[in-house]
DNA sequence: CACGTCACCTGCGTGC
DNA sequence: TGCACGCAGGTGACGT
Protein backbone atom coordinates (compact mmCIF):
# COMPACT_ATOMS: atom_id res chain seq x y z
CA UNK A 1 0.00 0.00 0.00
CA UNK A 2 2.14 2.79 0.69
CA UNK A 3 4.52 4.21 -1.33
CA UNK A 4 6.47 6.64 -0.88
CA UNK A 5 4.58 9.74 -0.24
CA UNK A 6 2.50 8.03 2.30
CA UNK A 7 5.81 6.99 4.25
CA UNK A 8 6.87 10.50 4.22
CA UNK A 9 3.70 11.59 5.14
CA UNK A 10 3.71 9.09 8.34
CA UNK A 11 7.55 9.83 9.24
CA UNK A 12 6.64 13.72 9.45
CA UNK A 13 4.01 12.79 11.51
CA UNK A 14 5.76 10.85 13.88
CA UNK A 15 8.57 13.45 13.74
CA UNK A 16 6.64 16.35 14.44
CA UNK A 17 3.44 15.80 15.93
CA UNK A 18 -0.04 16.80 14.56
CA UNK A 19 -3.42 17.72 15.87
CA UNK A 20 -4.32 14.13 17.78
CA UNK A 21 -0.54 13.15 19.05
CA UNK A 22 2.50 14.23 20.06
CA UNK A 23 6.02 14.10 18.51
CA UNK A 24 7.76 10.75 19.22
CA UNK A 25 11.29 12.53 19.47
CA UNK A 26 12.27 12.37 22.80
CA UNK A 27 9.96 9.36 24.18
CA UNK A 28 11.40 7.21 25.95
CA UNK A 29 9.95 3.34 25.28
CA UNK A 30 8.71 1.56 28.31
CA UNK A 31 8.07 -1.64 26.31
CA UNK A 32 6.83 -3.37 23.48
CA UNK A 33 3.97 -6.02 23.00
CA UNK A 34 3.79 -8.07 20.12
CA UNK A 35 0.49 -9.21 18.92
CA UNK A 36 1.75 -10.83 15.50
CA UNK A 37 4.76 -12.77 15.74
CA UNK A 38 5.35 -13.21 12.44
CA UNK A 39 5.52 -8.86 12.44
CA UNK A 40 8.55 -8.95 13.84
CA UNK A 41 11.77 -9.87 10.93
CA UNK A 42 14.33 -9.62 13.69
CA UNK A 43 15.92 -9.94 15.90
CA UNK A 44 13.99 -13.04 17.98
CA UNK A 45 11.31 -11.42 20.28
CA UNK A 46 13.52 -12.02 23.67
CA UNK A 47 16.11 -10.08 22.28
CA UNK A 48 13.68 -7.59 20.92
CA UNK A 49 12.13 -6.81 24.18
CA UNK A 50 15.21 -6.47 26.59
CA UNK A 51 17.14 -4.52 23.92
CA UNK A 52 14.25 -2.18 23.08
CA UNK A 53 13.09 -1.07 26.81
CA UNK A 54 14.42 2.00 28.25
CA UNK A 55 15.59 3.43 24.38
CA UNK A 56 14.97 7.04 23.70
CA UNK A 57 13.94 8.02 20.22
CA UNK A 58 16.43 9.91 18.62
CA UNK A 59 14.91 10.95 15.25
CA UNK A 60 12.66 9.69 12.46
CA UNK A 61 12.71 9.73 9.11
CA UNK A 62 12.55 7.15 5.58
CA UNK A 63 14.35 5.68 3.15
CA UNK A 64 12.48 4.34 -0.11
CA UNK A 65 9.19 2.72 1.98
CA UNK A 66 11.46 1.84 5.02
CA UNK A 67 10.09 3.86 8.02
CA UNK A 68 12.86 4.41 10.56
CA UNK A 69 12.71 5.18 14.03
CA UNK A 70 16.18 5.84 15.64
CA UNK A 71 16.58 4.60 19.15
CA UNK A 72 20.32 5.68 19.83
CA UNK A 73 22.41 3.16 18.85
CA UNK A 74 20.02 1.38 17.60
CA UNK A 75 16.75 1.70 15.25
CA UNK A 76 13.36 -0.10 14.78
CA UNK A 77 12.91 0.16 10.73
CA UNK A 78 9.42 -0.91 9.76
CA UNK A 79 7.59 -1.61 5.89
CA UNK A 80 4.21 -1.23 5.67
CA UNK A 81 3.49 -2.98 2.60
CA UNK A 82 0.57 -3.77 1.14
CA UNK A 83 -1.99 -2.48 4.15
CA UNK A 84 0.32 -1.59 7.42
CA UNK A 85 -0.57 1.87 9.01
CA UNK A 86 0.60 3.22 12.16
CA UNK A 87 -1.08 5.26 15.23
CA UNK A 88 0.13 7.06 17.96
CA UNK A 89 -2.57 7.33 20.58
CA UNK A 90 -3.08 7.87 24.29
CA UNK A 91 -2.15 4.25 25.58
CA UNK A 92 -1.82 2.03 29.18
CA UNK A 93 -2.39 4.01 32.60
CA UNK A 94 -3.35 7.14 30.96
CA UNK A 95 -7.22 8.65 31.02
CA UNK A 96 -9.08 8.04 27.90
CA UNK A 97 -6.68 4.81 26.84
CA UNK A 98 -7.70 3.53 23.42
CA UNK A 99 -8.65 -0.01 22.55
CA UNK A 100 -6.77 -2.33 21.37
CA UNK A 101 -7.90 -2.50 16.92
CA UNK A 102 -8.36 -5.46 14.99
CA UNK A 103 -5.31 -6.12 13.38
CA UNK A 104 -3.27 -4.21 15.79
CA UNK A 105 -0.03 -6.21 15.15
CA UNK A 106 3.11 -4.67 17.32
CA UNK A 107 2.36 -2.15 20.41
CA UNK A 108 5.07 0.52 21.48
CA UNK A 109 4.51 1.72 25.10
CA UNK A 110 5.70 4.99 25.75
CA UNK A 111 6.85 6.27 29.56
CA UNK A 112 4.46 9.43 28.50
CA UNK A 113 1.80 7.31 28.68
CA UNK A 114 1.42 7.31 24.78
CA UNK A 115 1.80 4.18 22.64
CA UNK A 116 2.91 3.75 18.82
CA UNK A 117 0.20 0.75 17.13
CA UNK A 118 1.27 -1.09 13.79
CA UNK A 119 -2.03 -2.20 12.17
CA UNK A 120 -1.57 -4.40 9.74
CA UNK A 121 -4.80 -6.41 8.14
CA UNK A 122 -2.97 -8.27 5.82
CA UNK A 123 0.52 -9.08 8.13
CA UNK A 124 2.67 -8.46 4.76
CA UNK A 125 4.18 -5.62 6.97
CA UNK A 126 7.92 -6.37 8.79
CA UNK A 127 9.72 -4.44 11.39
CA UNK A 128 13.48 -4.90 12.34
CA UNK A 129 15.27 -3.68 15.75
CA UNK A 130 19.02 -3.61 14.10
CA UNK A 131 22.17 -1.91 15.29
CA UNK A 132 22.97 -1.70 11.33
CA UNK A 133 20.60 -0.03 9.44
CA UNK A 134 23.42 0.44 6.52
CA UNK A 135 23.14 -3.26 5.77
CA UNK A 136 19.70 -3.89 6.29
CA UNK A 137 19.03 -1.51 3.27
CA UNK A 138 22.35 -1.92 1.33
CA UNK A 139 20.64 -3.11 -1.41
CA UNK A 140 17.77 -0.47 -2.08
CA UNK A 141 18.52 1.96 -5.11
CA UNK A 142 18.49 5.31 -4.82
CA UNK A 143 16.24 8.00 -3.68
CA UNK A 144 14.05 9.71 -6.29
CA UNK A 145 15.64 12.93 -4.82
CA UNK A 146 18.51 12.01 -4.23
CA UNK A 147 20.31 15.07 -5.58
CA UNK A 148 23.30 13.66 -7.42
CA UNK A 149 20.51 11.50 -9.35
CA UNK A 150 20.80 13.39 -12.34
CA UNK A 151 19.32 13.06 -15.55
CA UNK A 152 22.16 12.17 -17.66
CA UNK A 153 22.69 9.18 -14.85
CA UNK A 154 18.92 8.59 -15.16
CA UNK A 155 19.43 8.03 -18.68
CA UNK A 156 22.25 6.11 -18.06
CA UNK A 157 20.76 3.52 -15.74
CA UNK A 158 18.03 2.79 -17.92
CA UNK A 159 20.30 2.40 -20.89
CA UNK A 160 21.62 -0.50 -19.01
CA UNK A 161 17.90 -2.18 -18.52
CA UNK A 162 16.39 -4.41 -21.52
CA UNK A 163 13.49 -4.58 -19.19
CA UNK A 164 9.73 -3.64 -19.37
CA UNK A 165 10.26 0.27 -17.70
CA UNK A 166 6.89 -0.31 -15.64
CA UNK A 167 8.20 -2.84 -13.09
CA UNK A 168 11.72 -1.85 -13.93
CA UNK A 169 10.31 2.10 -12.05
CA UNK A 170 8.95 -0.23 -9.58
CA UNK A 171 11.60 -2.73 -8.68
CA UNK A 172 13.22 -1.16 -5.43
CA UNK A 173 16.96 -2.23 -6.40
CA UNK A 174 16.78 -0.10 -9.19
CA UNK A 175 14.83 2.91 -7.69
CA UNK A 176 13.59 3.41 -4.27
CA UNK A 177 9.86 4.72 -3.52
CA UNK A 178 8.09 4.14 -6.40
CA UNK A 179 4.72 1.33 -6.01
CA UNK A 180 2.14 0.61 -8.35
CA UNK A 181 -0.06 4.21 -8.05
CA UNK A 182 2.53 6.82 -8.86
CA UNK A 183 4.59 4.85 -11.34
CA UNK A 184 1.34 4.68 -13.22
CA UNK A 185 0.83 8.18 -12.72
CA UNK A 186 4.56 9.29 -13.62
CA UNK A 187 4.45 7.51 -16.95
CA UNK A 188 1.15 8.59 -18.00
CA UNK A 189 2.11 12.55 -17.01
CA UNK A 190 5.72 11.55 -19.01
CA UNK A 191 3.44 10.03 -22.36
CA UNK A 192 5.12 6.91 -21.92
CA UNK A 193 3.87 3.70 -22.77
CA UNK A 194 4.20 1.48 -19.29
CA UNK A 195 5.06 -1.75 -21.74
CA UNK A 196 8.06 0.55 -23.51
CA UNK A 197 11.86 -1.00 -23.08
CA UNK A 198 13.95 0.87 -20.50
CA UNK A 199 16.88 0.89 -23.05
CA UNK A 200 14.64 2.08 -26.05
CA UNK A 201 13.85 5.59 -24.03
CA UNK A 202 15.90 8.78 -25.60
CA UNK A 203 17.76 10.76 -23.56
CA UNK A 204 14.91 13.43 -23.63
CA UNK A 205 12.33 11.04 -22.93
CA UNK A 206 14.45 9.44 -19.88
CA UNK A 207 14.78 13.09 -18.37
CA UNK A 208 11.44 14.10 -18.72
CA UNK A 209 10.44 10.75 -16.66
CA UNK A 210 12.26 11.31 -13.91
CA UNK A 211 11.24 15.13 -13.68
CA UNK A 212 7.59 13.59 -13.91
CA UNK A 213 8.63 10.80 -11.08
CA UNK A 214 9.82 14.28 -8.88
CA UNK A 215 7.11 16.03 -9.48
CA UNK A 216 4.17 13.29 -9.06
CA UNK A 217 6.02 12.33 -6.05
CA UNK A 218 5.96 15.84 -4.36
CA UNK A 219 2.71 16.60 -5.12
CA UNK A 220 1.79 13.28 -3.42
CA UNK A 221 3.92 14.50 -0.40
CA UNK A 222 1.93 17.87 -0.27
CA UNK A 223 -1.31 16.57 -0.31
CA UNK A 224 -0.14 13.89 2.49
CA UNK A 225 -0.15 10.83 0.51
CA UNK A 226 -3.61 8.99 -1.20
CA UNK A 227 -6.02 7.64 1.00
CA UNK A 228 -7.73 5.03 -0.69
CA UNK A 229 -9.63 1.34 -0.04
CA UNK A 230 -10.20 0.97 3.50
CA UNK A 231 -7.23 2.38 5.01
CA UNK A 232 -7.45 6.16 5.48
CA UNK A 233 -4.68 8.62 6.75
CA UNK A 234 -6.21 11.44 5.87
CA UNK A 235 -4.19 12.27 2.40
CA UNK A 236 -6.35 13.46 -0.58
CA UNK A 237 -4.00 12.60 -3.41
CA UNK A 238 -6.66 10.45 -4.63
CA UNK A 239 -8.66 13.10 -5.81
CA UNK A 240 -5.62 14.00 -8.20
CA UNK A 241 -5.45 10.35 -9.93
CA UNK A 242 -4.99 10.77 -13.16
CA UNK A 243 -5.03 7.58 -14.74
CA UNK A 244 -5.16 4.99 -11.29
CA UNK A 245 -8.52 3.81 -11.14
CA UNK A 246 -9.98 5.60 -14.01
CA UNK A 247 -10.58 3.11 -16.19
CA UNK A 248 -13.13 3.72 -18.80
CA UNK A 249 -13.00 7.25 -17.90
CA UNK A 250 -12.13 10.24 -19.90
CA UNK A 251 -8.45 10.95 -20.26
CA UNK A 252 -8.23 14.41 -18.46
CA UNK A 253 -6.23 15.59 -21.30
CA UNK A 254 -7.69 14.05 -24.63
CA UNK A 255 -10.67 12.82 -23.38
CA UNK A 256 -9.86 9.49 -24.94
CA UNK A 257 -11.08 6.17 -22.32
CA UNK A 258 -7.99 5.07 -19.48
CA UNK A 259 -7.69 1.34 -20.57
CA UNK A 260 -6.18 -0.98 -17.96
CA UNK A 261 -4.14 -4.10 -18.59
CA UNK A 262 -1.46 -6.39 -16.76
CA UNK A 263 2.18 -5.59 -16.73
CA UNK A 264 3.99 -7.48 -14.21
CA UNK A 265 1.09 -9.11 -12.47
CA UNK A 266 0.01 -5.74 -11.76
CA UNK A 267 -3.30 -3.84 -12.76
CA UNK A 268 -1.88 -1.00 -14.80
CA UNK A 269 -3.27 2.14 -15.68
CA UNK A 270 -2.93 4.18 -19.11
CA UNK A 271 -4.12 6.48 -21.89
CA UNK A 272 -3.99 4.59 -24.80
CA UNK A 273 -4.00 7.91 -26.63
CA UNK A 274 -1.19 10.10 -24.48
CA UNK A 275 0.61 7.09 -23.94
CA UNK A 276 1.70 5.35 -27.34
CA UNK A 277 4.54 2.74 -27.94
CA UNK A 278 6.77 3.96 -30.90
CA UNK A 279 6.19 0.36 -32.79
CA UNK A 280 2.46 1.50 -32.62
CA UNK A 281 2.64 4.39 -34.31
CA UNK A 282 0.79 4.30 -37.26
CA UNK A 283 1.95 7.89 -39.58
C1' DC B 1 20.01 -11.12 -16.69
C1' DA B 2 14.98 -11.00 -17.41
C1' DC B 3 10.64 -12.90 -16.75
C1' DG B 4 6.75 -15.74 -14.98
C1' DT B 5 4.74 -17.99 -10.97
C1' DC B 6 3.88 -18.60 -6.40
C1' DA B 7 3.73 -17.54 -1.56
C1' DC B 8 2.57 -14.61 2.14
C1' DC B 9 -2.59 -12.63 4.19
C1' DT B 10 -7.32 -10.46 4.84
C1' DG B 11 -11.31 -8.22 3.19
C1' DC B 12 -14.22 -6.19 -0.24
C1' DG B 13 -17.04 -6.04 -4.50
C1' DT B 14 -19.10 -8.71 -8.15
C1' DG B 15 -21.74 -12.07 -10.34
C1' DC B 16 -24.12 -16.35 -10.28
C1' DT C 1 -28.61 -14.97 1.21
C1' DG C 2 -24.58 -17.67 0.17
C1' DC C 3 -20.50 -18.41 -2.07
C1' DA C 4 -16.82 -18.64 -5.39
C1' DC C 5 -13.83 -15.66 -7.43
C1' DG C 6 -10.95 -11.81 -8.63
C1' DC C 7 -8.70 -8.05 -6.97
C1' DA C 8 -5.91 -4.92 -3.80
C1' DG C 9 -0.78 0.99 -2.56
C1' DG C 10 4.53 -5.02 -1.82
C1' DT C 11 8.32 -8.07 -2.03
C1' DG C 12 11.19 -12.21 -2.07
C1' DA C 13 12.08 -17.01 -3.45
C1' DC C 14 12.02 -19.98 -7.08
C1' DG C 15 12.29 -22.05 -11.83
C1' DT C 16 12.99 -21.36 -16.87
Amino acid sequence: MPELPEVETIASQLRNGNETAPSLVGQVILGADLCWARSLAAPDPETFYLTIKGRQVTGISRRGKFLLINLEDQALVIHLRMSGDIRVEPGQNVLREMPIQPHDRMIINFESGWRMAFNDTRKFGRVWLTDDVQRLLQRLGPEPFDPSLDEKRFSEMLHNRKRIIKPLLMDQHFLSGLGNIYTDEALFRSNLHPLRIASTLSNEEAGRLLRKIREVLQSGIDHNGSSIDWVYRGGNFQNHFQVYARVGKACYVCGTPIEKITVGQRGTHYCPACQIKPDEKTD
